[in-house]
DNA sequence: GTTAGCACTCATCTCTCGTGAGTGCTAACT
DNA sequence: AGTTAGCACTCACGAGAGATGAGTGCTAAC
């Protein structure tokens, strides 16, 4: 059966009403509603053609129609046109790009926060992450008598603090003179792959503190750690509320629980090692395995942070989701953080 | 009319089977289930007086009988007994505390997670705040040729990080040069206090690093403000999903939005000046005046941490609560970080 | 003061039936 | 051959009618 210009038509129009509506969509609805020139008698007869191909299915005998994944699919790869952004879109990008985000941690959250606002969909953005993460610098701060804190600087400009406690905390001066000797050994080789004797045989240069040597090289160890493992922001994960498809608490429930996963959440927003940055990725319904979350859909992008270092944006709801306004609107977010990131790369090397 | 001892006896029938079932309990019921020697008839009678004393509720005509929020009142005021703690409860605790908790940030975070989990409902943990917070050291670290990261340390040793950027970046030595300024100045001043013309003048001392020093002014004061600013961190928000009272997921929807409001978690958490450290605190149902929240309670208490610093840690679940079990864990969760700080305390002066 | 008995209330469940949206099929029309 | 009007059929949904049962209040007797 060949798919003519008008089933794509009716498929078009029952993709829309539903997406609008969240009801089935009948011959006659569509007859009305859309002057395609023919009776609901032929409306009736495409849409069984539309059935027999298995892009919309009819969710009981006496309903209307709805897509189905593959319809969707359908829709998503051939027929959907970008959408122009409106004005209030517009000026909720240039807010974003426009705040002085000088750490990656704030515009993550800031881009998850206006994406998740302007869509009503629930947006998770991943931590740019690479492969291979460098520690740049490290600087011992002094607490109090018995603690002080490590902070680490990775080459991808993640900060993070790690409070060590000691029997006496060195004066300031001293600190600074052990951060200097262990930003010395930094540089000259990769503490992540050494072992316990190489280590133990450094530490022993530092004398007095070696066992605050110790401390420093397990805080430096677990920042790379945590690093390369993925670092999730969400935000709007109470929108799903708002669906239809979601009144039933148990399914909301489910939607919530299947959130905390964090194994989850790799599988679906970790960055894709195949995905060429700034490309959409759409994953429709049934397409992700999991079961809880057969009724959403994911639309997803890359977006690149330094050299092989990549984040994910993305976009979860329904299956009837607003496919054309979220594929522009994550392309529009991805190229303008893409921006806000060269812009600072550029001042790095060029500076 | 007189509270006599079979009342009681009879309230707090009602009172555990609904905390239990959440269906209201019918006269029948207690004379069956709770051996009182009496029968269904005289219960009945003795209930028609609990309700005309505003103990019970009756939600229509032919139910029987729910604990009014001023029965609940009574309950916890009077006749609620403390529950021995169950030795999973106990586990969890000591566990708790044997973590190295040396960062205030993971001891409030993980204090939240065991709460919820132990209780199944909304975990609440304020960061521990005074009226007059001190900046005890700052540290210049460098991140890239554009920027360096300033690490700030309080006197309740919170450690926070701002970056901040400039058009070029001094090396270490030189960060170190202007930290320890920075320092000194702190030592001699009130940061916060100072109006724009002294600070101007000190700015001056800078020299060439007139911008940054400003900027790191500007650093040190966002800290203390965001540190006056009260912190929250929530756990098991989605429990309340759990309660067949918030099976409607409008109802739900409400809960938690009030929840996004910063200002209902500050009426409802923020530390109460009036509260004497460790003493436990009911708001039942009704007694805070928030509409989304009236089938809610709360349980909450200060804990001390330094002098006239105190953080608050709450429970919030229907209020259909089971009191005794939340107030326990709560007491003795209390008692735990009391020791917890007090003994990180010590170790400061003693050490 | 306590209790058995009884009439009464009312939420809830089930069943039925009417309604209406929607379909598929067929026959007639273009 | 494609299109359309017509019609029988399906089925979710809502309203209404009982039936059920948990629970109450009242009264009279113990």
């Amino acid at each position: 059966m060949i798919l003519n210009d008008r089933k794509i038509k009716i498929l078009e129009a029952i993709i829309n009403d539903y997406v609008a509506t969240a009801e089935p969509i009948g011959s006659r609805t569509i007859a009305k509603k859309y002057n395609l020139g023919i009776s609901s008698a032929t409306i009736r007869n495409e849409m069984s053609d539309l059935e027999e191909l298995g892009l919309i299915v009819q969710p009981h005998t006496s309903a209307g129609r709805v897509p189905s994944d593959k319809g969707y699919r359908l829709y998503v790869d051939h027929l959907m046109h970008s959408r122009e952004l409106t004005g209030a879109e517009t000026k909720a990008l240039k807010e974003l790009v426009n705040q002085n985000l000088n750490h990656i941690d704030y515009l993550m959250k800031q881009t998850a926060k206006v994406l998740s606002m302007l869509t009503r969909y629930t947006t998770v953005v991943t931590e740019p992450k690479g492969r291979e993460i460098k520690v740049k610098h490290i600087q011992l701060v002094p607490v109090d008598e018995r603690s002080v804190v490590c902070v680490v600087v990775t080459d991808n400009k993640v900060i993070k603090n790690h409070v060590i406690s000691c029997r006496l905390a060195p004066d300031m001066d001293e600190l600074n003179r052990i951060s200097a000797m262990f930003n010395m050994l930094l540089k000259q080789c990769d503490i992540m792959t050494l072992d316990e004797k190489s280590l133990d045989a450094i530490t022993e240069k530092f004398g007095g503190y070696k066992e605050l040597a110790a401390d420093i090289a397990e805080a430096v160890k677990r920042t790379v750690e945590e690093e390369e493992d993925v670092q999730f922001y969400a935000s709007g994960v109470n929108n799903i509320l708002d669906f239809p498809e979601f009144s039933d608490v148990g399914k909301a429930r489910s939607f919530f629980q299947a959130f905390e996963e964090k194994k989850m959440l790799i599988t679906l927003f970790g960055q894709n090692p195949s995905g060429t940055p700034g490309k959409i990725q759409i994953v429709i319904g049934g397409e992700n395995n999991m079961e809880e979350l057969k009724d959403c859909s994911i639309v997803r992008a890359n977006y690149k942070y330094g050299n092989n270092t990549y984040g994910t944006i993305g976009v979860i709801g329904p299956t009837r989701m607003n496919y054309s306004q979220t594929v522009s609107l994550l392309n529009a977010i991805v190229k303008s953080i893409n921006n806000v990131i060269k812009a600072s790369e550029d001042e790095d090397n060029g500076g």
